[in-house]
DNA sequence: TTTAGCTATATTGTCGACAATTTTGTCAAT
DNA sequence: ATTGACAAAATTGTCGACAATATAGCTAAA
């Protein structure tokens, strides 16, 4: 498994993985243009490169596209956040199950060392733990499922638009603590090597967060 | 939903078409590399498109791509195979289960129509069916899920590399009428609205599917 | 005032040329 | 004969310019 992320070689690679950052972090409103000339003066390259990372921006469903008009960064609503968060639902759970199945034990244990830094910082009662722990968590279940396909599905497709929803609903709740049990529960599943509870766990903890999200987003619009 | 291959418009619409069929249909050899200067001859475009053709082939998981050495179409294997359909048992699985709940009463009733007519042509023992015939089955399940996530993946996603092993190894064979069956007793459900159902029976379909492919992959390299 | 058509402008799509990198081929030293 | 360095060739990456298409603005007719 080669992700691009880890050493980004060309300077489409670059600019692919800043444009992406800028739109998921809310730098780049969501629903608005992208107009070729700008980012190409924005990131200092040439617009073969920018057009270059905007169709590999289409592929991860972060920007869509129409033919001889232009490129606009995806709007975000209930809906999509209910059809995106089936499909992850039912990957992940995937995930979860293969994982049970062929993460090695060493990657198990440094699974759980992983939850163990977590308690400590909800205990302090920090709220940073969400954003970059939790992916972090998730991650390497994914990893741990060692399918190759569904890694890419997850993590060069679908996984920086849930970050996209979540950074910019601002997530930060009484779910954080909550989350965390799931996670461990999700954990010991994976530690016995029963992939079935692990899916559903997983399944589960996927479903509260998509409810958790659905209602932030309607009190943001309404 | 706005499919591509239904209008292409643009030179890089084609062209991708094109590459992706010569691909699938094995016209271009799995394993061989993709000289942008040769293809750019090949289909009479400037390598700038061909470049965009082969990024979009890239995320179809039909080529594999390192910076700076060029595209390799993939290669196709028993491993390979089995990660493949895992990920399209879970999501194709989903897609019946979604499709039972928001299919509309005229999309099921040409889903059996469409049944129809696939059993005469199983009776009059012609084996046309499987290509043609089966995927415009799981096409229809697919869309009549309704969710364009879920869509987007499996039909501009996976579907061509479902089809590329199908094609290369040559289906057609005693699964046709066994498949025909399972394919009534999927629709079945969907008609019921059971949803919980249509899903066990899409997935052990693809099941069934799988195992009947990788004994012809594990023939074909053995 | 509204609408239709036209013109001007701006944006995207395509191309050929050049730069950067990799691969191939050659030659010399061990 | 094998290995290493270096040079030559081929391939990919990037750029700026031009062509094709869409958008905006204007004029004129109803």
């Amino acid at each position: 498994m080669h992700l691009v992320t880890e050493n980004p070689v060309t300077a489409s690679d670059k600019t692919f993985l800043q444009l992406r950052q800028d739109i998921v972090e809310g730098d780049i409103l969501s629903g608005s243009k992208l107009s070729e000339a700008e980012l190409a003066t924005r990131y200092a390259v040439s617009r073969a490169v920018v057009r270059e990372a905007i169709n590999r921006l289409e592929n991860c469903h972060l920007v869509e596209r129409k033919p001889n008009v232009g490129a606009r960064v995806v709007a975000l609503g209930p809906e999509r956040l209910v059809s995106l968060y089936q499909v992850r639902e039912s990957l992940e759970g995937m995930a979860a199950r293969l994982a049970a199945t062929n993460m090695t034990d060493d990657e198990i244990d440094d699974l759980r060392a992983l939850l163990s830094t977590h308690l400590q910082t909800v205990k302090s009662g920090e709220t940073y733990y969400q954003e970059a722990g939790d992916v972090d968590f998730h991650y390497r279940i994914i990893l741990g499922s060692k399918n190759d396909h569904l890694i890419s599905m997850l993590i060069e497709g679908i996984y920086h638009l849930i970050r996209m929803y979540r950074v910019q609903l601002g997530m930060a709740g009484p779910r954080v603590t909550t989350a965390f049990d799931e996670h461990s529960s999700i954990a010991r599943a994976i530690e016995n090597r029963d992939g079935e509870l692990a899916e559903i766990l997983m399944r589960r903890h996927i479903f509260y967060t998509r409810n958790n999200l659905e209602q932030k987003l309607l009190e943001a619009v309404g």
